[in-house]
DNA sequence: ATTTTAGTTAAGCAAACACTTAACTATTTT
DNA sequence: AAAATAGTTAAGTGTTTGCTTAACTAAAAT
């Protein structure tokens, strides 16, 4: 262990949606903060922010080249929420079902 | 569509550890109020909160009985929270992948 | 009829959040 | 050396959040 990975919650992090969307865009690859901030309304130092917090629980890493900041998705983090998630799958799959088994015998 | 379900953030409303921990409890089951704030250091209201909270984003529905509120859990809406997180999947799948051809090769 | 039980709604509060502008650091360009 | 570029950090602000206690509504038990 002794990750840098961050113990805050992860949970938090995605529930902003601009957060999300960050990430978002960096799944398509590794890109300074210009670049990610570009889409958006807000400020640098807003994005800036963001990036802070994702950072902290190590759902993205940095590198520098020359002047610019690169982030890079690290979605591994992410399997947090979803392994809380998938816990419920089984639920909708119930009601899923439960509608084919109406659909069937009501056809 | 027309559901009842919420247009308010999911994402937000599972940030909460608390309200998470109300999901995880009512998937073995409808609780009425009273059984579902046991566990929980908190007061009564700030329970009620949270219910409401969760109610809002189509969380959770509630029926009357007798003079308890019993709620029921509602999974659909984390199917959005599903989807999103499953795009990242195959990075760290990948990464795993990438994890397992290194261990192979070192082996 | 009164009291107890189950729960919500109201009001208030401290802490956290998302944002802003201003000031700063580091690198590159001119 | 000066100016421009890329970004972070600092400070301040309005809003939202999670909680509390107090007041309320509704049903059940005494």
């Amino acid at each position: 262990m002794s990750r840098t990975a961050g113990s805050a919650d992860v949970f938090a992090a995605i529930a902003d949606p601009t957060r999300r969307a960050i990430l978002d865009r960096l799944s398509q690859g590794e890109q300074p903060v210009k670049q990610l901030a570009k889409p958006y309304s807000i400020s640098l130092p807003a994005i800036s922010q963001h990036l802070k917090v994702l950072s902290e629980v190590g759902l993205v890493t940095q590198r520098k080249v020359g002047r610019e900041r690169l982030y890079r998705l690290n979605p591994e983090p992410l399997k947090q929420v979803s392994d809380w998630v998938s816990h419920y799958e089984q639920f909708w799959q119930e009601k899923l079902d439960a509608l084919g088994d109406y659909l069937e015998e009501n056809s």
